[in-house]
DNA sequence: GTTTACTAGTAAACGATGTTCACTATGCTG
DNA sequence: CAGCATAGTGAACATCGTTTACTAGTAAAC
């Protein structure tokens, strides 16, 4: 009588003994109908919202039943954020495309690409927007497990980086303006030192009060974004384009007055 | 036979004929177990999250059961939009007070306890906060059924109202610099004029750039606070309170220069 | 090449949920 | 007092997530 029953022994690796390792027929079909209930799924939600992405409408979708899914994903939960993983992929993608479609000599208006095509994403798909940027499960706090990216522990990071990329690479080509230490309140300066800390990878040698800057920056994109997709400013406006855009422009001019 | 059913009957407006009207006993015994009702539903999802939000849950907490809660809401989606309208008039109700206890000479300082209120409550009201502006029912569009600031249809201005009152108030005081009409897009220019014909209730004469100005500050005081109460600032930071006052201090310099 | 082990899948069942329907007290109204 | 609207119950239905047998087919082992 083995330890672990079969079906959780699937769950661990794909398989234990023998040379039914990655690469194999069976771990590649198995890998194609995951990633199709995952897309199943997607469908569902971007059709119906989040509460029409129901496991059994899913299976039924297939042709299957239920508790086949159960083979795939260990609950409704973790299919849940095996999706949201995907999406956070693609939208990743989708700003390295727009970021590397624009003139790499310009590293201010790569960065200003990549920010209209997240908003051109979240308002394209406003139900994974809100999957991933409103969902209660609150991304992994400042002082985790410091996995260093590890396989998607760390959520944010995966398309973070891309932005942080670019605020580093104008950095690289032209510093601009940005307050020095002692012009930061000293509570912002020792997180900001931890945070860098934690992301010297880039090895940049970005001064802190860059990052504040970058953080600034994300706090602006995000901000205009959520509230328009949240219907937040239809109260006022039917487009918000041009607040967005004014937004990025007051970003461009002050990642572009020359510090030296 | 009569057309409608007693049930429904009772859902209309409390009583049809007689003086069951307002004021009497059942009223009064009904709003009041209608409020408990709400009271318990929000209970539940500080508690444990919408999920937990249940009618059966909400009914058992209460020592009913869940069929005797269709006497008091239509549906679950119904309940769930009495509580989010409790909520908001509690947010509401504490922005004023906020608003009201700051030196009532000082607007820009007003205003500065008002945006410390709302993020301070959204810190403490996680789970309320995310149910009123990350909701998929998406707000109202501008050009809805235009119904004047009606029972509860338009749901933000109630406490919108609050923030552009303070930004009139601000102006009427000393107004400050703010674009004219030909150095904003057009097409915003003209959205702008739309907004201002809705809310001119207000009569207080504010050119289009001070409200292009309101709407600047909207976005950034929602973004700041949406930002940190979603997580999305935890992967740098882990206390966030330094770059909103930060934030703050930028918005009341703005609003602080003399236009004349 | 047969046997063995594992895999993907099904069917049935359990508890919980939103909702409806038939029914019963209880208290207001004429 | 007679009549009726109201608040509430209990049973039922369809759906959901999840677990537990069980079966057919496929890969691996001897």
């Amino acid at each position: 009588m083995p330890i672990m029953e079969p079906r959780v022994r699937a769950h661990v690796a794909g398989s234990v003994s023998g040379v039914n390792g990655p690469g194999s027929r069976r771990e590649r079909l198995r890998d194609e109908t995951s990633a199709e209930i995952r897309t199943t799924a997607r469908a569902r939600l971007v059709a119906g919202g989040p509460g029409e992405m129901t496991l059994r409408a899913i299976a039924r979708d297939r042709g299957m039943t239920a508790p086949a899914l159960y083979r795939y994903f260990g609950s409704h939960e973790e299919l849940y954020v095996a999706v949201c993983a995907d999406v956070l992929a693609e939208l990743t993608a989708t700003l390295e495309k727009a970021r590397d479609d624009a003139p790499a000599g310009d590293p201010v208006a790569r960065l200003g690409a990549t920010c209209r095509a997240f908003r051109r994403w979240a308002l394209d798909h406003r139900q994974e927007f809100q999957l991933i940027f409103a969902s209660g499960a609150e991304a992994p706090v400042v002082g985790g497990p410091s996995q260093p990216a590890g396989p998607d522990g760390d959520f944010e990071m995966s398309f973070g980086a891309v932005f942080l990329g670019l605020f580093a690479e104008i950095w690289q080509r032209q510093p601009y303006i940005v307050p020095t230490d002692d012009q930061l309140p000293p509570h912002l300066v020792s997180q900001l030192r931890d945070f860098a800390g934690r992301v010297d990878v880039m090895g940049t040698g970005l001064p802190l009060g860059a990052l504040a800057t970058f953080l600034g920056g994300w706090v602006r994109l995000f901000g205009s974004v959520a509230i328009e997709v949240f219907g937040h400013l239809g109260f006022a406006l039917d487009d918000a384009e041009p607040m967005f855009e004014a937004m990025l422009a007051d970003m461009a001019a002050q990642l572009s007055t020359a510090a030296r």
